[in-house]
RNA sequence: GCGCUUGUAGCUCAGCUGGAUAGAGCAUCGGCCUUCUAAGCCGAGGGUCGCAGGUUCGAGUCCUGCCAAGCGUGCCA
């Protein structure tokens, strides 16, 4: 209906331009938006105020001018001129009901848009290294990558869904050791726990396991892994100093082959629990890409002889550098250490490179709000690589901070204390941990309370939406044990019965649906959607409770049947794309 | 210090990219179940949109400066 009244309106443009009245060179730039109050009509446009000031005229003027200049349209019943100088479109009530029949035809594939045909997106999301479970915070941005990348199939786009495994570098070395020390110690070796290293319980559990498919093949005599072994923090060491050393020294007493079977049994048992954990959440990906492949495939030489040959890097106290202040960044960054190791930046460099290789018209990474220093460098990479850094979108995804009721809930990774994103969803459903990650636009901070997401009663928002659902579920049900038969031409043909204030709210509401869709996915605001369902379910409940459907005359109850029918429909639509289940009871 | 994000009702948050009288939910108060599920509905109260300027027909929304909160500012990832 909007594109209908924006081609109106652009043709009275025309005539008033043919006129002389309005120049030729003026582009109209203006507004079509739902009218927010019933006086209003049904939309309104601010094109005479945006035009006013070019065609040297008064808004009210000009608009009387426009809609003089309005062609006719069977599905424009009323235009009217209000405030300074707004458009106000009443919208034929029989044309809104057309929405009705649509609804019916495309099923489960009304809202769905070609926005995005043709155009390839790959979204990057939650990336956790996978040395330990995931956790609550790494739990918004899966619900909120996926809802993003799913908005954005529903907008036609082809969505590349990838996570990227962080499979190499320092943190995995101290996930070796740190599984190998457990299993020393359930070889009944008595060693210092170092503490840096992974302490959660899991690491006891890959250990056990070892030691039970193993038994004492990776044993190695305590005495040998702490001789001259600098001292830990406790001691008055320093923690970073003596865990490296603990690594290296795993190195040598194991062995190259042996240390990478530990390394490879952790890596793959944690990742292997992520991509459980994750599926069970909603969330699937296309690809998991490894940065360990990346280095072997030689794609990170190859990136940083690419920066090198662009003149933006330079040796400095034994490492190298990426000048990255000369594109915008706050200084430059160390892409080699002093100890010849690549940085995880210079991974990363070689990973958007990929990306870019590839050839996405989008780029779309999905970043913990801790990371936003991050963003200026990775760009700052894209553009001295020659590339088109507009490319990439980096959403930012603030923390979520936990409450029961009115109390925080303490959260220590370093304690192994943390809340798991299994353990939240164990405790409120994933219906209700989907709704509320994304219920918040995702620069919101947000407050996640696990007694409201877990409240059966009143006050909980998941199941408002759900409700509704099950209660036209229901209304279906007593009908056929009326053994009232619904005749669906019947309906259509009568549904201009449907005069009731709450009818035409509903019809409305339906009827912005693929518009909120579209927002919702073009701009990455999920939440959008959360809402539209919420006011869904608000304008059926409210006529649920005002009206009857199963009403004694046939063609009013077909026609309110379709009516709450194609509700149903929208409603299940919504849901499908949130991965929130819609339940047929209640 | 600098940078990013946020600041809207008692609480948690929307506000359709600058539009008309700033809206929901929760909480509080008052009503509605002998007919389709009361996990619902109807009504009431509650606001200096952090503060101060600016831009224009028009600002919660844009620009500047303050104030406050969170995060960042590693040869960690």
């Amino acid at each position: 209906m909007k594109q209908k009244l924006e081609a109106l309106i652009l043709q009275a443009i025309d005539v008033l331009k043919k006129d002389g009245i309005l120049d030729g060179g003026v582009s109209p730039k203006f507004t079509i938006e739902h009218a927010r109050d019933a006086q209003h009509g049904d939309f309104a446009t601010n094109i005479a105020m945006m035009l006013a000031k070019p065609a040297k005229s008064n808004p009210r003027a000009l608009a009387e001018k426009i809609v003089a200049a309005l062609p006719v349209d069977s599905a424009v019943a009323r235009v009217e001129i209000a405030g300074p100088g707004f458009i106000n479109f009443f919208i034929d009530p029989n044309a809104q009901y057309q929405i009705v029949q649509k609804i019916h035809d495309d099923g489960s594939q009304f809202g769905l848009s070609r926005t995005g045909a043709g155009q390839r997106v790959q979204v990057e999301f939650v990336s956790a290294n996978p040395t330990g479970p995931l956790h609550v915070g790494h739990g918004r941005g899966a619900a909120y990558g996926s809802v993003v990348a799913d908005l954005l199939e529903a907008a036609g786009f082809e969505v590349h869904r990838e996570y990227y495994v962080n499979d190499a570098g320092r943190q995995m070395d101290i996930l070796a050791t740190s599984i190998w020390l457990r299993y020393l110690e359930e070889c009944g070796e008595i060693i210092p726990f170092p503490v840096n290293g992974y302490r959660g319980e899991y690491i006891r559990e890959i250990a056990a396991e070892i030691h039970k498919a193993s038994g004492n093949e990776y044993r190695r005599p305590a005495e040998l892994l702490i001789e001259n072994i600098p001292v830990d923090e406790p001691q008055g060491g320093d923690k970073e100093t003596h865990i490296d050393a603990l690594i290296e020294r795993a190195k040598t007493l194991l062995g190259s082959g042996l240390y990478q079977d530990i390394f490879q049994v952790g890596l793959k048992t944690i990742l292997q629990d992520i991509k459980d954990d994750l599926a069970e959440f909603g969330v699937n990906y296309q690809e998991w890409f490894s940065e360990r492949m990346l280095m072997e495939s030689g794609a990170v030489d190859e990136a940083l002889n690419r920066l090198q040959q662009a003149g933006y890097l330079y040796e400095k106290d034994g490492a190298t550098w990426f000048a990255s202040s000369r594109l915008g960044d706050e200084k430059d960054r160390v892409v080699v250490r002093e100890n010849g190791q690549g940085t995880y930046f210079a991974s990363d460099i070689a990973y958007h490179m990929n990306k870019l290789h590839r050839g996405y018209d989008r780029i779309i990474n999905i970043w913990g709000a801790d990371h936003h220093g991050y963003i200026p460098r990775v760009k700052a990479a894209m553009q001295a690589l020659g590339a088109d850094e507009s490319k990439l979108t980096v959403l930012l995804v603030q923390f979520a901070v936990l409450y029961r009721g009115e109390e925080k809930v303490q959260m220590s990774t370093r304690s192994g204390e943390f809340v798991t994103l299994r353990q939240l969803r164990n405790e409120v459903g994933k219906d209700a941990a989907r709704f509320f990650y994304v219920m918040r636009r995702s620069e919101q901070h947000m407050d996640f309370d696990l007694k409201l997401a877990t409240s059966r009663t009143n006050e909980n928002p998941v199941y408002y939406v759900q409700y509704a659902y099950a209660r036209i579920c229901s209304v279906f049900r007593q009908l056929d044990e009326k053994n009232w038969a619904r005749d669906l031409l019947e309906g259509m043909k009568h549904l201009p019965l449907l005069k009731e204030e709450h009818e035409l709210n509903l019809i409305g509401t339906l009827a912005r649906y693929p518009e909120v869709l579209e927002r919702s996915a073009l701009n990455y605001e999920p939440h959008q959607l959360i809402h539209y369902l919420r006011d869904l379910a608000t304008d059926f409940h409210t006529y649920y409770n005002a009206h009857q459907f199963l009403v004694d005359d046939p063609a009013l109850r077909n026609a309110r049947l379709n009516l709450i029918s194609a509700a149903k429909q929208v409603m299940a639509n919504g849901l499908e794309l949130l991965k929130i289940n819609a339940p047929e009871v209640m």
